[in-house]
DNA sequence: GCATAATAAACTGTATACAGTTTTGCGCAC
DNA sequence: GTGCGCAAAACTGTATACAGTTTATTATGC
């Protein structure tokens, strides 16, 4: 049952891509971002297939190319699994992020054109108005966005690309910490990139360092208040869709008895050997 | 035919991954790192099942996780092609790698154990035995070793993980630069350890920056030599396996018409849209 | 009642089948 | 000889089948 989808065929910008690999791509990602499996958690093949009205082949070809992502994890001859709440690997990521980040803008600093300027400028704006209508997730969007923007900025699309990769992991943890408080960066987005413009190097460097760096214990809490999260089932954009649950269908594979507040020592992977 | 693989099960040293998905995975990234298709070759999917004696399924996963690791494409629809020899890409990867092991470097200084250095010093002693006596691959898997193990240093595996990445996609280019001269770059590596140990941040990315740093025009020369080489039938360890040629069987899907001594614009893949 | 062993169900990893599309090869007009 | 159009072959993307293993469940002994 091929299940004709959609409207057959011609790919307007509405309706996603044709293959069907690239689909479950897609969706499996944004579900790995938001943690919509919970941590540690074993994917069940055979109801993802049906969820998403595939079949497992190009479901798991999707999936091997989000290991590899390390959006999933995958356990020889046991199969796949959600990755899981690893605070040492988020404290990486942001210390990663803080590292590529100083990297980009210190390469920006030689490289904005007037045309890119502007258009930042004009990006900043459209930033500012959003602050206060749009809701929380659409603002971390608007705050990757500047910085990737930054990176293309530096024409290095290798440099792009690991920073998405970053933010994508890190996307949860940054959305939990943005809620309850609505932080106003636009200033120091603004001088980051008045800064670039002028070439001051140092000046933007500074203040790209004190604007993405966090320190350990903050990060930690937010990983715990992530966790609190997890298990009273919300997370970004978890109206849409089915609900706030796993998505793996009934979730007999809950994921484990451990406490949900000890987000210290947290992963109950099967510590995979793998990749 | 599920072909008994070796010696059925128990995953002594000496065997291979008993996961035929990541049997084919290894050497295909192998195939891959060291530019053993073509450029921009489309790869046989049954030709190379058969070659590596296993079904389309675990290839195609296999694919599927070196397309996100840059070191294959996809275009839908149309199959798999080898990454082409881009000198953007490699010129981006070369900086995004000045990058991050600048990074690394800083992070390693305040990080060195003291079982670290010691550690390292007799890397650095068995690397100069090698100087002399071993191939030049294996000279670049000792240099390569050395980085990583300064990343691992920092203790931060996501550094790590992307240091290898772009190791992987620019090791082609780093064997042919290395190729006829037999640099002696023990010294610095010395003085770069020497630095870390005494924790002197500035004079240790000094000596990276300027080990690590290379000239565009250097870059190219390097990659237009690769090229040359590439069509003149050797790569490293080209001997093993059955011989320098593209490994997809007879190859009647040869690169392109192009002239192999253009590598100032040298891609002719299909520019692929996907990832 | 609790731990343990045996049995059944479920699931993963891989091979194969098949439809639709792309590519190749050939014939023909010019 | 060269370009165009059509038919055949080849290839990709996906579904399905199946074997072997893992996990869940029931039965059993203490």
């Amino acid at each position: 049952m091929p299940e004709i989808l959609q409207t057959t065929g011609r790919e307007t910008a509405q309706e996603g891509p044709t293959q069907l690999s690239q689909r479950a791509y897609d969706r499996l990602r944004e579900m790995a971002i938001n943690y919509r499996f919970r941590p540690g958690e074993r994917l069940n093949e055979g109801a993802l297939a049906k969820e998403l009205q595939i079949s497992r082949t190009p479901l798991r070809e999707a999936m091997h190319r989000l290991v590899s992502e390390g959006l999933l994890q995958s356990v020889g001859g046991r199969g796949f699994f959600a990755r899981p709440l690893d605070v040492k690997e988020v404290c990486d990521l942001y210390e990663a992020r803080l590292a590529l980040e100083t990297a980009i803008v210190r390469l920006a600093c030689g490289r904005a054109s007037r045309d890119w300027l502007e258009a930042m400028h004009g990006y900043l704006d459209r930033s500012v108005s959003a602050h206060e209508s749009e809701p929380l997730e659409r603002l971390l969007e608007l705050d990757e966005g500047f910085h990737e923007r930054i990176a293309e900025c530096t024409g290095n699309l290798e440099l792009l690309r690991m920073l998405r990769s970053i933010n994508a992991r890190i996307h949860f943890f940054r959305w939990v910490d943005m809620q309850g408080r609505r932080d106003n960066t636009q200033a120091e987005h603004r001088a980051l990139i008045a800064a670039i413009g002028q070439g001051d190097a140092e000046t933007a460097v500074g203040i790209a360092h004190s604007h993405v760096a966090r320190r350990q214990d903050q990060i930690i809490d937010g990983i715990r208040e992530g966790y609190a999260r997890l298990y009273m089932g919300e997370g970004p954009q978890a109206a849409s869709g089915e609900g706030p649950q796993a998505a793996s269908g009934e979730g007999p594979q809950a994921a484990s008895g451990e406490s949900p507040q000890a987000a210290g020592r947290v992963s109950n992977s099967p510590s995979p050997e793998d990749q």
